[in-house]
DNA sequence: TGTGTCTGCCC
DNA sequence: ATTCTGC
DNA sequence: GCAGAATGGGCAGACACA
């Protein structure tokens, strides 16, 4: 009798741990309808505490994710699968959704309002659950090969076929990795404080989560161990850490006064930033992203080995593009060209050398130097690297004064950096994971107020907007103008720099020019989601001109089968409007900004 | 077997 | 990467 | 000032499909 009743107990609490998709689901709608962050942590701090059993999985889907960055782990479908899936879920054809998509901006919702016109009741529905929402993420993650994408997508509609409108809104979301409630890192963060302890854990959550950036395992430990046992977490060699970044400034005097007298100046380098972890005999490397990079750079860490005079280090560097013959930094798209590779390793090595530049030691043989100041982890670098043909220490100095931060900055832009980094000395200058207090400034010549990198560019097309943009257009086609053809050629999308206001008034503003389709003037490899007749002028800033697979602007002048575009463009808030189509930036000033910017020799310390 | 599209990750 | 915005 | 969410160019790999 009495074993009756405990086994009946036990059913029950089965099924109340079991945390259900559309209450997870309810949750994210709320959280979506708060722009305050104190209401977020409260509701996710709450969903935690009910999480039990499923709290891992219920942080990975908060997170839009199915494990984290480092893991390498990716679903391999997106927006486009997602499209098919709705397509198949409706009976709509993909071209309507992506009408729609183009109008509304939010595929997610999109799927939503699918669900609930269709008059048909989910008769065969089966409830989804957290753990079954999460669990088919993960075989869609793990499928590979011929024909997988058809069981992918196959998946993807077994969940959506069983889910309410509301948790279609959100499965979609979670596919196309844009969540949209306004929750990232950070609040997960002081949500798991507050949750299992005070706001005040706060920090120690965040101490935690720097060194193991993982916040569904944190927010394992942190329930089933108590907060505190979060405390115990220590720097582990071959387990990344979360990079330091920067803040921007916009002048060295700017600089100069956030740091408040000395402060150390390092070279800028181009290139790709690298986390190296030295395990015994062992060498790892991670990305910004704490993606492991190690079999794409065998040669760095074979010289790894050589040039570190310690068991087990942890260090930060970037790694640049080289010609190790000329002494000259290769532009940045040449290390791309490593990144990622898995074939033909051995030609690309030769073909683009690499050479590390090292900035920071956050260990050394077991020695956790993240909370020491930068002086000191500087020196602990200094003497544990015997540098080599590939290994460096990056370029620094100290100053007190704008003269010699320019002479500096001068120095590392005739090297062909991209400008430099500003980095406190001061006692509170300790590793921090993230950009935060202005301990690290970085400074690029594009920054300057200088007018040199704008340009004039034609609007000819537009793209619909997602999210916050929804409704608008949220990028514009611009192109550059040639007289002597009378044609319009692509240089760059433009997204950024537009206030809100700026971006609600632009599509009265192009409405006169709006086109059923491209003009013929205009030369274009994309396929625009709005055309014009090349009208509007919008002054342009970049930081370089790239060769380009995709912009037809100056096509095969510069080199066959490329084109010229703008890296990093953004609208500066001037409307040109006293400029004409034809009065724009030619594609000659193109070519003569592209053929100004080329590299100079590294002269020293490479 | 070659090409185009999509995805994920660098900046 | 850059930029804008609400808190 | 922080945190989050819009947006850019462009690379390699995986897969679909002709």
């Amino acid at each position: 009798m009495k074993r009756k009743v405990d086994w009946r107990y036990l059913l029950v609490d089965i099924v109340f741990v079991c945390v259900r998709f559309l209450e997870l689901a309810e949750i994210l709608d709320k959280i979506e309808s708060t722009t305050k962050r104190l209401e977020m942590v409260d509701l996710i701090s709450s969903l935690l505490k009910r999480a039990e059993d499923d709290i891992r999985e219920t942080v990975f889907l908060l997170q839009g994710k199915v494990a984290p960055d480092y893991e390498g782990i990716e679903l391999g479908i997106a927006e486009k699968i997602a499209i098919r899936a709705l397509a198949s879920l409706s009976g709509l054809k993909e071209a309507t959704i992506e009408t729609e998509l183009v109008k509304k901006g939010d595929l997610g919702k999109i799927g939503e309002e699918l669900l609930r016109n269709k008059k048909q009741s989910s008769l065969l529905s089966e409830e989804l659950t957290v753990k079954k929402v999460y669990g088919s993420l993960l075989k869609i993650s793990k499928l590979s090969g011929g024909g997988s994408q058809t069981r992918k997508l196959q998946i993807l509609l077994d969940l959506l076929q069983n889910a309410e409108p509301v948790e279609v809104r959100y499965l979609i979301r979670i596919v196309t990795g844009k969540m949209r409630i306004g929750v990232a890192d950070m609040t997960i963060v002081d949500s798991i404080a507050v949750a299992f302890g005070t706001k005040e854990k706060s920090d120690m959550v965040e101490g935690a989560y720097n060194i193991m950036p993982n916040l569904p395992e944190l927010a394992y430990r942190a329930m089933s161990g108590g907060i505190d046992s979060l405390t115990s977490l220590k720097v582990t060699a071959g387990i990344p850490i979360r990079s330091m970044l920067a803040e921007r400034l916009p002048s060295l005097s700017d600089i100069l006064e956030k740091m408040d007298g000395r402060f150390a100046i390092e070279y800028k380098y181009d290139g790709l930033r690298t986390q190296v972890h030295k395990i015994g005999n062992k060498v790892e490397l991670f990305s910004r992203r704490l993606e492991n990079i190690t079999s794409q750079f065998p040669d760095i860490v074979e010289e790894i080995g050589k040039s570190v005079k310690a068991q087990n280090a942890i260090l930060d560097g970037e790694a640049v593009p080289f010609n190790l013959d000329t002494n000259e930094m290769l532009p940045f798209q040449e290390i791309s060209r490593r990144r990622g590779r898995k074939y033909d390793l051995k030609e690309t090595i030769e073909k683009i050398p690499v050479v590390l530049f090292l900035f920071d030691a956050m260990m050394i043989n077991g020695t956790n130097l993240m909370d020491v100041p930068y002086a000191q982890r500087r020196l602990k670098l200094t003497n544990t690297i015997e540098e080599s043909q590939n290994i460096k220490i990056a370029k620094s100095r100290v100053v007190s004064d704008v003269e010699s931060a320019e002479r500096f900055f001068n120095e590392a832009l005739e090297a062909g950096c991209e400008g430099i980094m500003a980095k406190s000395i001061e006692d509170k200058s300790i590793y921090k994971p993230g950009a935060r207090e202005f301990l690290w400034i970085k400074y690029k010549r594009e920054y300057q107020l200088e007018m040199e990198d704008t340009v004039d560019l034609v609007v000819v097309g537009a793209f619909g907007g997602q999210g916050k943009r929804s409704g608008g257009y949220g990028a514009l086609l611009m192109a550059v103008y040639s007289r002597e053809e009378d044609k319009f050629r692509t240089v760059c999308k433009l997204g950024s720099g537009f206030s809100d206001e700026q971006l609600d008034n632009l599509p009265r503003m192009l409405k006169p020019y709006s086109l059923k389709s491209r003009d013929h003037r205009v030369e274009s490899t994309i396929d625009a989601d709005f055309w014009f007749t090349p009208s509007l002028v919008l002054e342009v800033k970049g930081a370089e001109i790239t060769l380009s697979p995709t912009h037809t602007c100056c096509r095969d002048i510069v080199k066959k089968g490329a084109g010229l575009a703008i890296r990093f463009p953004r609208f500066t808030g001037k409307w040109r409007t006293d400029k004409k189509a034809d009065e724009a930036t030619n594609e000659q000033e193109i070519i003569e900004m592209y053929h100004s910017q080329r590299k100079k020799v590294l002269a020293d310390n490479a």
